[in-house]
DNA sequence: CTTTTTCTGTTGCAAAAGCAACAAATTATT
DNA sequence: AATAATTTGTTGCTTTTGCAACAGAAAAAG
């Protein structure tokens, strides 16, 4: 991230923006956006936590991003296919504003600073995602459950400095980011208490080893 | 992508580039660059193919991503973690071009075209690594061999408008490609054209449905 | 053109993961 | 505070996937 870029000090001065920036509320469970066709929607998350969720044809419910406060989604980032739904549901009380792209790259009419600040900051934002979908791949692709547990929480670990940690995530919900069945996620999760490499109570887990 | 941008003519346009950009040749086999630190590499291929591959500690390959002309890879893209070796192998004979990530953004001393052109159209060029890598996730994250294959053919066939098609991949790449063992993807090739899903020669695919 | 190497295709067996079902615990709702 | 809904934890059984090993085909190298 650009160090001249705080999203802190940016979001915060939404006062100052221009009318084509909406800002909205959501309360749990609901859908903060869906991607459908093409709209350009680029979205920060101001306050709160939500998830991108992806329902496929089989039934199967996938998480596919998780977001928290300043994250960036919307369907910019997507070439949506016929086979899913995704939609952005609110984990809990959400604030969010919305842009459409083209006002952030085709330069908005209204010349506000709003509006340049994001654009002359657009790439290392887009890069950041780019680096967290990258790691989400490298999750995604370790060959055992036992490898995408140790995998996320060596994440989550480095995130927060900290070999204890509480998941940002049910347990049901872990299962569904990590794509794998939840009673075979529980069943791991046993097995890497009983061998020592976590501890786990509740949903908070200490990491034994290194 | 933004319309104003034709990746060959700017490519092309090479020989009026300033000299901080290289441009270096490979055969096959060859290492185009590898992953390690924090180097803000920022690459395009000109020609020929390429892997971002990854060898992990139990000694699982997996191809990370595959590139074909005009894509474009490098550590930008990348946080890189200590548990991995990330390469780019050339497939075959390949050109490619290798800037600083800091020239581009931070402008070019010598305040050269090819620089500010690449600039210009960076959130693009990012964007399409975005839903390049969603559409790696959706993949990844289908639960079973045979979704896997039937997503990635579906990609496939529509990229080239038809049902009918070669895999730009070996089967034994394209199984690392789907991080899944390759014997149990040559079963479920077997069973899927059993089941007259897909008709298949060598690497070559034809999907019977829809 | 011959040899070496890599890739394909196949199989039996073992291990891992998924499915279904349920009780207990926890969290939300009225 | 009582009830409903969701989440957690567990297990037996089934299915899928991975592993190992090998022969034949194809491709690359000499």
């Amino acid at each position: 991230m650009n160090i001249n870029f705080d999203m802190k000090t940016f979001v915060n001065d939404f006062e100052n923006s221009c009318q084509k920036v909406q800002k909205k509320s959501f309360t749990k469970n609901q859908v903060i956006t869906s991607y459908i066709q093409k709209r350009n929607q680029l979205c920060i998350l101001i306050s709160g936590n939500a998830d991108l969720v992806r329902y496929d044809l089989n039934g199967n419910r996938t998480i596919v991003e998780h977001f928290s406060q300043y994250d960036v989604f919307g369907e910019v980032f997507y070439t949506v296919t016929i086979n899913n739904e995704l939609l952005v549901e609110a984990k809990e009380k959400c604030e969010v504003l919305f842009y459409i792209y083209d006002d952030i790259r085709q330069k908005c009419k209204a010349n506000c600073k709003f509006h340049q600040t994001l654009a002359d900051n657009l790439p290392e934002l887009i890069l950041n995602k780019v680096t967290d979908l990258n790691m989400r791949i490298e999750l995604l692709t370790k060959r055992s459950i036992r490898d995408k547990l140790l995998g996320y929480f060596d994440l989550i670990s480095s995130r927060y400095l900290s070999k204890s940690f509480s998941l940002p995530f049910s347990l049901t919900d872990l299962a569904d980011y990590l794509s794998i069945d939840r009673s075979a996620m529980m069943r791991e999760l046993k097995l890497l208490k009983e061998d020592g490499f976590i501890d786990k109570t509740g949903n908070k887990i200490t990491l034994l080893y290194e």
